[in-house]
DNA sequence: GCGAACGGTTAGCGGTCGCTAACCGCCCTG
DNA sequence: CAGGGCGGTTAGCGACCGCTAACCGTTCGC
């Protein structure tokens, strides 16, 4: 029975494509890339299967964007709050915050982002780690700023260990979302700022 | 051409089933479960392909015997430092640093089971997740000894958010393994006992 | 010294997956 | 009101994947 799926009422919310990348997000987060069909994709947004290829040019081309996109947004985010910022100190615990509702807002960009880069095509893949390269130097620099004797590596080390923090959100969720911010906010910020020898 | 593999000059390092527990945590940490294939377990390890069934039943038994064992693992650690410790303070850092050492002496196995849980049938993510609940139960105890007034949410919290700082280590490797387990062990007791409120 | 068990091999089956082809109805524009 | 583009549909192709079948050489206990 061919029912014509009359089309929904107006409504104009998120364009179709901003839609399937957030259902195939969410899915790519709980199963993995390659667990993910195309028609379980599809059905998430309730279109069928081939359809996505109307918006899409492959599988690999939304997770590209996917990513490119999330990591344009933290990399832009992350600079405008530094240049907003009057001292090392402050710069540091606008980028904490920032990066923490980044995080708890987008879970699923979150998780797809840290488990998923290695199934990027290597054009995607380059471009994606050159942004997120550029994000951690700039976490770097601020770390070195806002902490007094602190090396490189370690500074470097240190953002890392703090990503992970922050992103270990999605796995948890036992507080309310406010919360939650201010916990993490507050673990990183102590953990950056007062850890011994650093 | 059936050439005889000639089998290799005894020797007697790890068992069969052990070397393809690890090639198959390197795989499946770097590619996901789905992204890899039954050959390219057996080809790490110089067999091809269906000879793994004469060690496992299938791909998903190779994931839950992995999982379950690092679970198993984990909470044994875990609570033979704590019963061996002698106050909670001692208890907290004997927990950090067994954690940190397990993180960065099996990456693969830590980045496998933080991201492939999803993938395993439903009894064995059943048994994993007893046992992995038992171990997060343990860090909420002794967290909560060690921490005066810390809520038992915000500990659960707390706990997993130290998980996500000390599992980050996979993902830098800036600092030589000391370098790096001191950093990730004052930074996590640092979050843990210093945050204020809490 | 024989036979079973062990741990390999290759061939191939059935199912799934990414993607293309071919078609179609709606809506907008000239 | 013709026609083109847009966004859907179903059918199906070719490749790949997990796994089984059938076979085989080596080793070892009796």
């Amino acid at each position: 029975m061919p029912v014509p799926p009359a089309a929904e009422p107006a409504k104009t919310g998120p364009s179709r494509r901003e839609q399937i990348l957030a259902a195939a997000a969410e899915l790519f987060a709980r199963h993995g890339f390659h667990g993910v069909g195309i028609d379980d994709i599809g059905s998430a947004v309730g279109i069928s299967g081939p359809a996505l290829y109307r918006h899409f040019r492959s599988k690999d081309a939304m997770l590209g964007e996917m990513l490119t996109s999330i990591s344009e947004e933290l990399l832009d985010g992350g600079l405008a709050r530094i240049s907003s910022a009057t001292g090392a100190q402050e710069a540091l615990g606008d980028l904490v915050r920032f990066h923490v509702d980044f995080a708890l807002d987008n879970p699923s960009l979150i998780t797809v982002q840290e488990r998923n880069l290695g199934n990027l095509t290597d054009p995607d893949r380059r471009k994606v780690r050159a942004l997120q390269r550029r994000y951690v130097e700039a976490w770097v620099e601020v770390i070195r700023d806002a902490v007094p004797a602190i090396p490189e590596p370690t500074a470097r080390a240190a953002a890392h260990a703090v990503f992970g923090l922050i992103n270990s959100t999605p796995h948890s969720r036992h507080l309310d979302r406010d919360q939650m911010a201010d916990l993490l906010t507050a673990m990183a910020l102590t953990a950056l700022v007062h850890t011994p020898v650093s």
